[in-house]
DNA sequence: AGCAAGATTAGC
DNA sequence: CTAATCTTGCTA
């Protein structure tokens, strides 16, 4: 896939590329050495009639980079001690993004349990969470605004089919809670725990 | 300037 | 079920 082709694909609108990217991997190549992931779960934030999305209000600092072109990545800190990642999409100046809630692990398994400390007891507790796949995959505020199809934080494509697709309402929000906005693959051991 | 809430997680 | 922990953005 060229850097065309990625570009037009991920300036889709968000509830149309948030199901599209289940299946697609996640690679870090940090000085700590790489880890990647499959995305199995994912949530749209749209900017218009969803009010549990940032940018919904107005531009501000902090959800800017949702404005801008799709493909970067929008890291936020919350409640205090956690981080999230999200994928900016299309098209410009909507304020839009995809959160990523789960991966299944598939490279550097070991690193990823280093990061995540004590509290892991399987592989299934690595990525199962928005925060909890930020910390396995190294990813910091550092980088915010980053490009995804540049090292070293980058999309690739699927490498084999995803089954089905279950589309659910969205998790741990308090606004437009029936919203139809969650996407995860059906049967995935990795998706992030209700 | 002050304040409440938050796209969460881990531990009791 | 609740504490942890601090930035952001809304209200005054």
């Amino acid at each position: 896939m060229t850097k065309l082709q990625l570009g037009a694909f991920l300036s889709q609108p968000a509830e149309v590329l948030a199901p599209q990217l289940l299946g697609w991997q996640l690679f870090h190549s940090s000085p700590e050495g790489p880890t990647a992931g499959i995305i199995v779960e994912t949530e749209a934030y749209l900017s218009s009639g969803d009010l549990a999305c940032h940018a919904s209000r107005r531009q501000t600092k902090r959800n800017s980079v949702m404005f801008g072109p799709g493909g970067y990545a929008y890291v936020y800190f919350t409640y205090g001690l956690h981080y999230c990642f999200n994928i900016t999409s299309g098209p410009e100046g909507r304020g839009e993004a995809v959160l990523i809630r789960a991966l299944e692990p598939r490279v550097g398994l070991e690193l990823m349990a280093s990061r995540r400390g004590s509290k892991v007891r399987s592989n299934r507790d690595y990525c199962n969470g928005p925060a909890k796949l930020v910390q396995a995959m190294g990813i910091t505020s550092s980088h915010n605004r980053h490009k995804l199809w540049q090292h070293p934080l980058y999309l690739a494509p699927p490498d084999q089919s995803i089954t089905q697709i279950v589309n659910t309402r969205r998790i741990g929000i308090s606004q437009a809670v029936d919203l139809p906005l969650r996407w995860y693959i059906e049967g995935s051991q990795f998706i992030s725990k209700p």
